[in-house]
DNA sequence: GCGTTAAAGCAATGATATTTGCTTTAGTTA
DNA sequence: TAACTAAAGCAAATATCATTGCTTTAACGC
């Protein structure tokens, strides 16, 4: 009784690339909420059962795929300066966001009541404690206040006020965060 | 051509106030994403095609109906000391996501890409408006820091990490925005 | 290569959601 | 209280989504 051995290439990694164009563009097209598995099976020219067998719905599969799209195992900023480390960080998820693709993503891939927090926040929690325990007790600063000061009004902005995601936005959080 | 004479009372009131009930007993059971409107409409004892007819879809339906639940109109503390106000309503918009029903509406009311912000949301700027322009001069504070660092935080937690609402988060939030 | 079987495809089915034209009810104003 | 007609109800027709058993394809290990 040992797991099943997983055939993840050829077919199925075609597969599963079709599937991702189609729902970028689809998510592009009508936003998130709108897209179903029928839709995205067509586009992608693939059999829906093929999706729901995987996934089992829409909501799970973007989440998977918005996850895909920032990449956890990407290097973090270390310049060994905390402010500077922040801001590049944060305006690298500033510059994530402002690609309409991402927050639409971002907007459909919402959790359900009483579900588990979205992979995709779950890495910037991970991030954000990376970031502050590398500058140790130089700087008294929480994972919490990163997230509720930084990635809390980025995140709240790609959602409901897409249109005031600037460049320099990141800089101006940082500097109320950390005040000279 | 004069706009068509609204019946709003009696019936129509009715109807609204029926479906009101059954979107919250609803949301409360199966989450915002999963109440559809065939769904409210046999809990209301209505015909579905009221609520077709009335709001089109799902998100907006629940959108108005979140909207109605923190009262536009309610009037907003005014001690004349700009720290004990802006605790209080941050402390009351708290305890409005603190209960289930609203933060599942919340996520659930999520706008579509290219679409508005939310009524709620923008009830929620307005009155940050109001009460830094009743401190005036005396402290330099934006609605726009007011929503950063107040209203993003509470939303962000309220859809992805409903169970850190808790009572002292608005306090210390407006501690951090209006340091001693 | 060859055999095993995971994963994709297909098709039929049942369940839901949405639209639409029409009828009925009843809110509003005079 | 009567006329006007907005809004609700009804029912039939569509459209869409989701599930399931079975068949076909082709990935992986030897």
């Amino acid at each position: 009784m040992s797991a099943p051995v997983r055939r993840t290439g050829g077919r199925s990694a075609a597969v599963l690339s079709a599937i991702r164009y189609a729902v970028e563009d689809l998510v592009r097209e009508r936003g998130a909420e709108k897209v179903t598995i029928p839709m995205v099976a067509e586009r992608a020219g693939v059999n829906p059962t093929s999706i729901y067998r995987r996934w089992g719905d829409a909501p799970a599969m973007l989440n998977d795929i918005a996850t895909y799209r920032l990449d956890p195992d990407r290097s973090l900023p270390r310049t060994g300066d905390l402010r500077a480390d922040l801001a590049a960080w944060a305006g690298e998820i500033v510059e994530h966001y402002r690609k309409p693709l991402n927050a639409a993503i971002l907007r459909g891939g919402t959790p359900t009541a009483g579900e588990r927090e979205t992979d995709c926040l779950r890495n910037r929690r991970t991030e954000a404690l990376q970031i502050v325990e590398r500058a140790g007790a130089a700087h008294p600063l929480t994972a919490d206040e990163v997230i509720d000061q930084l990635i809390a009004p980025i995140v709240y902005r790609a959602i409901f006020l897409p249109w005031t995601l600037d460049e320099d936005l990141a800089a101006r959080l940082v500097d109320r965060l950390l005040p000279a």
